[in-house]
DNA sequence: TGTGAAAACCCACAGGT
DNA sequence: ACCTGTGGGTTTTCACA
């Protein structure tokens, strides 16, 4: 977290809201010229900071209409057990995320369907196919209160 | 989901790896003139397909080592109760995102946090002090096996 | 680390097919 | 819906402080 200074805070907090601003505008705001900019953005790459730069689109524009998280609990939790889950669930588009979690169940999934029946068809072809799963509950989304991939720095 | 062809969906699997790519670089890959691909780009902001351009952190280079699941009951489901909820949560950084969930519990938060002793904090002074929780329970986060914010058109 | 300037590169728009 | 050309803006690099 340290070696980053002031303007290194500020200049990855307005990235963080656009990633498309340019480096004359981030250099006006931050009272320097493009040079530094230019550079201490390299740095902050580098240095494994900035991850990447990306587009978000919006799900329901694209039909995607139905959020599910899915809990779940493995038969076992060796290496093994655990990694062939996870390698099958990367395969699956829908999961968007997933979570090797503490507590009352194993993991938990983050789903993006276009609807019901969608997500019904994942369920019953896609996910309860995958092996040692022993349980698991599906939570849907009503509504979005927050969400934000944005550290206040 | 339909007035986009297959260029836009071309369009739309590149920006969203890459929210800085170049229209010229575009143009290239899809073998058109950057002029079109312009006015696509343009027209998709405009339709609502393209939410925003961000810059994604390393959570991990700024010290944000622990994340948690948290998931909450409510003593009443009145428009209120669940209205104040969510605006107590919004104002806390800590929670990135928050979703009115069906099942056993009424709310699911992801929360970030430096670590066990700043989630801590947080709890006590932050979060446990919103009013009309009746219960809550954390998860925590041992391994993240996928994340991803694109969606596969 | 920073500035200023120049070269290379890219965007955005006009006019045309 | 697309292409080419162009003026003006942006990025990137360099000499220098």
């Amino acid at each position: 977290m340290r070696n980053i200074d002031e303007i290194d805070r500020k200049l990855l907090n307005i990235l963080q809201d656009n990633s498309r601003v340019t480096i004359r505008e981030l250099s006006e705001r931050l009272h320097l010229s493009t040079t530094p900019i230019h550079e201490r953005i390299k740095k902050l790459e580098k240095n494994g900071y900035i991850k990447r730069y990306i587009t978000l689109l919006d799900p329901k524009a694209l039909g995607k209409k139905l959020t599910v998280f899915i809990s779940v609990s493995l038969s076992s939790h060796t290496k093994e057990v655990v990694d062939a889950f996870e390698h099958e669930v990367k395969k699956l588009p829908e999961v968007m995320e997933c979570y090797y979690v503490s507590g009352n169940w194993d993991f938990l999934l983050k789903v993006q369907c276009n609807d019901m029946e969608d997500y019904h068809n994942f369920v019953i072809h896609k996910f309860s196919v995958i092996k040692n799963i022993t349980q698991f509950y599906s939570s849907f989304v009503m509504s979005e209160s927050k969400q934000t991939y944005k550290y206040e720095l």
